[in-house]
DNA sequence: CCCCATTACGTAGCACGTAACAATG
DNA sequence: CATTGTTACGTGCTACGTAATGGGG
């Protein structure tokens, strides 16, 4: 058995069992991937890949089973290559990092600039996407880390911590009626056509949750995945905005006005979550610690030594997160 | 990076740093392994062994942090190739087994009989040791379970499943003044020359603790691992035995006497162990429900799902269990 | 008829063994 | 001086690429 063999059956089941994409994908030729593949299957004296005719229709049982521990085995193999090169030199190397607009835009821009000041050697890598094609990125190894306020949960497979507790913002044009509202109640912004985030994004479910609890069906008249979307359009006059309380900013937004809705809502947490079993560099414990002061190394490898959530639940307080 | 080339490191290690001895246990030439470590060392741009002179001293700190990922991955090649035999010919194959005496003697060759009718085509290893070597023979993967009464519990790595309880019988010489003590008494007991079995075998933890917790110091004049040397030497009129109430034979022991002594002791619970992530073949799964009827391949497979010790006593309750 | 997997075949690279060498206790 | 690790070198195997073949949709 050879770890090529590995490699190459992994990358065909991972481009739906064709051959000749799986080849191109790792720079070889695809009868040499037949080959690999054949002399695998001859070594196990067990068919992996079901021919129907000239191409491959599905995985036999056998090769269901040993599928899952074939990726295991390069995932450590990757491993084993980044704990030399942690050794090796621990400030450099690379971060991938996925995660949504509203944390790309507001949360990580100061954590960012100071891990690469103290990391230059480190090529950091920003990706975006739905809560959801977040949490894949990092299931799948694509990334190390990702960073979303929802979805993480959905996979069994990530080790998620909870970084810090925010709330939202009802932002309204200058001089809009609801300035002069005090205290600001729901039923008073349900009156309002309403633009805010689409749902599975950015806490979207909380929000949807406190106006269902009251018996209101606020008129939802626009949704956008970022803020500065749902921003553009309340300047428009088109309706007010709820975003997250991080997304105004006094200067850019002198146009507009926020006002606090933090006593209206349960409060969201945003969350970092990686593969479990990961081998985590130097500086990504730094990273993580730079934006959730509270995750220290200690309490990172505390976590991924926790066999379940509520261990990790147990470790980390939710109540005592920092609030933004 | 190589299969061979993991290997060979984790070999080495195996081996004490030998390199030597480690050619000698992989069937291959010294310079061959010395060569592809250099390579692997090359390729992973860090150091693995320490050189001091001509002779290897030590792990360097890359060395120790990549041997237990590089020993994951061979366990998991294995595993593969366990999978494979299993989608092959799932009534072929081998199965070790390490045990105490006691065990070995007494409890095993039942289902042992049974197993072997069964897939006569499984050819069986047993192995006999302390319950401590007992364990490391699992851990280190060397055999497939580990049965014992004491120690398993020490391993973290082990997953350990209770199989049945049992308690103990004096045994005595026919017509002795014990026989006529009814009912059996502790202190009746520690009257008499005591043999029994060696520390750290077969519940002797047990049986000392009964005698401490009433204040008494039995006069233990033999110990020894197994109960037939136990059984030989009351029969010399050395003094009285306590052994395990299965390992009394009535037709071969017609010389002696046994009084039954599960009302004097805590009963011991013997439990099987195997190593966590470890690839169970069906028949494994198979000999286990022989050995204890409770734990059914689903029970087991729940079990191996479990993170936490805690989680498997959920599981399956001590007291439930069949008695002996 | 195009796409795709397999077979055939040649080559370049490399893993491994033998032999010689060096260092250590 | 015996043991052990490294260097040198030759060879046989094999992984891989190119080209040709064959089946399916």
């Amino acid at each position: 058995m050879k770890l090529q063999q590995l490699r190459f059956f992994v990358e065909i089941t991972r481009q739906e069992l064709n051959v000749s994409a799986a080849a191109e994908r790792l720079y070889t030729s695809q009868p040499g991937i037949s080959k690999q593949i054949k002399l695998l299957e001859e070594e196990l004296g067990v068919g992996l890949l079901l021919r129907s005719g000239k191409h491959l229709a599905a995985l036999t049982p056998a090769g269901q089973a040993i599928l899952p521990v074939a990726d295991q085995i390069l995932a450590e193999v990757e491993k084993i290559r980044c704990i030399a090169t942690e050794h090796k030199d621990n400030r450099r190397g690379s971060l991938s990092i996925a995660t949504t607009h509203t944390q790309a835009r507001y949360a990580l821009p100061d954590v960012i600039k100071a891990f690469i000041k103290t990391y230059p050697q480190v090529a950091l890598h920003m990706h975006q996407g739905t809560p959801v094609q977040i949490s894949e990125l990092a299931v799948t190894r694509r990334v190390d880390f990702a960073i979303a306020t929802e979805a993480l949960e959905l996979f069994e497979d990530l080790v998620m911590l909870p970084c810090y507790r925010w709330n939202r913002s009802v932002i309204v044009p200058r001089d809009h009626p609801l300035t002069r509202a005090s205290p600001l109640t729901l039923e008073a912004v349900a009156d309002y056509p309403l633009i805010t985030y689409v749902f599975g994004f950015t806490g979207r479910s909380q929000l949807d949750q406190a106006f269902n609890r009251r018996g209101l069906t606020p008129r939802v008249v626009l949704t956008a995945v970022d803020a500065d979307v749902i921003k553009t359009y309340v300047k428009l006059g088109l309706g007010i905005g709820i975003i997250a309380s991080m997304a105004y900013d006094r200067n850019a937004d002198s146009e507009l006005c926020s006002l606090d809705a933090g006593h209206l809502f349960e409060p969201s947490t945003t969350k970092i979550g990686f593969r479990k079993g990961a081998f985590l560099r130097g500086y990504m414990y730094n990273f993580i610690e730079h934006f959730a002061p509270h995750l220290t190394r200690e309490v990172v490898e505390a976590a991924c030594g926790a066999g379940t959530r509520e261990e990790i639940e147990q470790l980390i307080n939710t109540r005592d997160l920092p609030v933004r």
